[in-house]
RNA sequence: CGGAGCGUGGCGCAGUCUGGUAGCGCGUUUGCUUCGGGAGCAAAAGGCCGAGGGUUCAAAUCCCUCCGCUCCGACCA
């Protein structure tokens, strides 16, 4: 390919609306154009890293058993009534209206359209297990599209859904999808960490989500480095002993005025005491109904767990109205010592359990109370002590008793076992050897396609640019060729370009009228696997010039033109 | 949804406070010189200054409304 018969548009300066790395290199090697907020064209060289990582994804998929199908973006609102996510979606999900205002959906997943179909074409055990996927257009209309492609409004998603006849045989299903996901970021030159995960709207037993490390990744991670435990935020878990909070000897409750202030922060400042010292204390609603949850005064509550603790459809904090009925006091001032409302159920992290010395809030604007010991002096039912915060650096694994440590990450993988949500929903049954209807057991497994190309960016890249993997390489050599109208050069380029396609190695040759500094830091910024500099000035001296991306100068090897081509596929292997 | 910032040739920006009819760098075109890490000189093209309304003799600049983009936040008491 000539460089100069494409439509390559580089930049020389960051786009304005860029924060990252790997947004502002896509726009600037020219992968990519914005074409409006959240909405991206692919050019060429883009389109050429897109199909790419497609293929390895086709390979793996194939590879695993499963069948590739295409279903439509477009998919009547009446399946997403089927399983009521017509409503739980919310306006995450595109609606819009045909002639006859029929109401539709514009895909942002297709759990439900995949169960109808498979519905209607598996009626028997022989038929199972099956797997299919697709890649196709997702959209989702996120609350802030940002990061280029890491979060927008149409992606492009591979999502796979496996079909069993039972839990137990869904787990076959799972781990081969679980297997080829590994394989897919391998090949794409991806670290890819698999990571327990909650499941989130999309309901199921349990999940894996996969994780390029980076500081730009917008989910937390914890990582135990004693027996590899790694988990999403959302679900990590620790290891704590009882009691551990609180100094407090058996000493009588005492109310104290603390005006004004409101946060832990403010308190612990005004008493002079650690926010260690504290119970921190909220009023959620679970479903509509009030609860109060109390965690350690310098804790986060995880929401997640605090679900499924509960086993509520969701959780949110209550509006300063049902605070006020519910313990007697405006937040900031809450506690679990006898509130207002003597039947608001308690529950606690399993930290507290035992916790002397405490202070809590009053449930008394602007008052708290110090030497609380929680078992004593409230009401807290003993089941209702359970993990309830976010774990943070340094905590203890609950596997293994190592310290944790907290990194961000990308997902650009998630496998969920889902079991029958779906199935259920569509009475997508089949007939077991008995003749007896069953329900099918199902699994799916997304693969963030575009996001992965953004990742590879934000975990292969230097200050010059782009340093891309051979493998979704948007070519993986490029030949500089420095004179162009140097007949010998030229000549030599030619036969180098095609001896490297017979190869199967994709080039392009930078045929522009261009100085050479300028031709370097194109083919730096783009970031083509391997460098051939083909020039005049070379020859004369006895050769071409071969270098990797990721090499610095001093790799460089000056080779025959008639060696150059086995020098660049030895680079490549 | 709340807050903040921004919208000026293809790209990155200045000019807006203190109104006087638009400028810089990059890119593009032409010519000459150059030619191994983003060349130099000379000439040139390209902008209803996000949209609409208002104030004024006069608006990129002041006022109002809307639209778009970016960032932060969405109540951890």
């Amino acid at each position: 390919m000539k460089w100069s018969k494409l439509m390559i548009q580089t930049l020389r300066e960051d786009p304005g609306d860029a924060e990252i790395d790997s947004h502002k290199l896509m726009v600037r090697a020219g992968l990519m154009k914005k074409a409006a907020g959240g909405l991206y064209t692919y050019l060429p060289l883009g389109m050429r890293v897109l199909n790419k990582v497609q293929r390895i994804v086709r390979e793996e998929m194939d590879r695993a058993g499963a069948q590739e199908i295409v279903m439509p973006i477009l998919q009547p609102a009446e399946l997403w009534k089927t399983s009521g996510r017509w409503e739980s979606m919310g306006p995450g999900m595109f609606r819009l209206k045909d002639r006859g205002a029929h109401d539709y959906a514009l895909s942002p997943t297709a759990e439900e359209m995949v169960t109808d179909l498979v519905k209607g074409v598996v009626s028997s055990y022989r038929q199972l297990p099956v797997t299919v996927y697709q890649i196709q257009w997702k959209f989702r209309d996120e609350i802030r599209p940002r990061f280029g492609l890491m979060r927008s409004k149409e992606f492009l998603m591979k999502d796979a859904y496996s079909f069993d006849v039972s839990l137990d045989a869904a787990d076959a299903s799972y781990m081969a999808m679980f297997e080829a996901y590994k394989r897919v970021f391998e090949r794409c030159g991806l670290k890819a960490y698999p990571v327990e995960a909650d499941t989130g709207d999309i309901g199921g037993k349990f999940s894996h989500e996969f994780h390029v490390l980076a500081d730009s990744g917008e989910d937390g991670i914890a990582f135990c480095g004693g027996c590899g435990y790694a988990a999403n935020l959302e679900k990590a878990e620790r290891k704590v002993g009882n009691g551990e909070q609180g100094t407090g000897n058996g000493e009588a409750m005492e109310t104290i005025p603390t005006p004004g202030a409101k946060t832990i922060d403010e308190v612990s400042k005004f008493m002079g005491v650690p926010g260690s010292a504290f119970v921190k204390s909220l009023v959620y609603l679970a479903d509509g109904k009030p609860v109060m949850v109390c965690v350690p005064g310098d804790r986060d509550v995880n929401e997640v767990k605090l679900r499924h603790f509960l086993d509520a459809k969701k959780v949110e904090l209550a509006d300063f109205e049902t605070v006020l009925r519910a313990t007697g006091a405006n937040a900031g001032s809450v506690g679990p010592v006898k509130p207002a409302d003597a039947s608001l159920r308690i529950v606690c992290d399993q930290e507290l359990r035992g916790a002397k010395g405490c202070i809590v809030g009053a449930n008394r604007d602007d008052h708290h109370i110090r030497n609380v010991d929680l078992s004593r002096d409230a009401k807290i039912a003993d089941a209702d002590y359970a993990d309830l915060v976010v774990v943070r650096d340094g905590d203890v694994c609950a596997k293994c008793g190592k310290p944790l440590a907290i990194r961000r990450g990308i997902e650009v993988g998630h496998v969920f076992k889902l079991g029958t949500k779906y199935t259920d929903a569509f009475k997508a049954v089949y007939k077991n050897d008995s003749l007896e209807e069953r329900t099918m057991v199902m699994g799916c497994y997304g693969i963030g396609v575009s996001r992965t190309v953004q990742a590879v960016i934000e975990q292969s890249h230097d200050a010059n640019g782009i340093v891309w993997p051979a493998s979704v390489s948007p070519f993986q050599v490029c030949i500089c060729l420095l004179d162009p109208d140097n007949a010998d050069a030229a000549q030599v380029a030619a036969k180098l370009e095609s001896e490297l396609e017979a190869k199967g190695i994709d080039v392009i040759v930078d045929d522009r009228q261009e100085r050479p500094g300028v031709k370097f830091k194109d083919a730096d910024l783009i970031g083509f696997t391997v460098r051939v500099v083909v020039g005049a000035k070379g020859l004369a001296a006895g050769g071409v010039e071969v270098k990797r991306r990721c090499d610095d100068k001093s790799a460089t090897r000056v080779v025959p033109p008639a060696d150059a081509a086995e020098a660049v596929a030895s680079l490549l292997a």
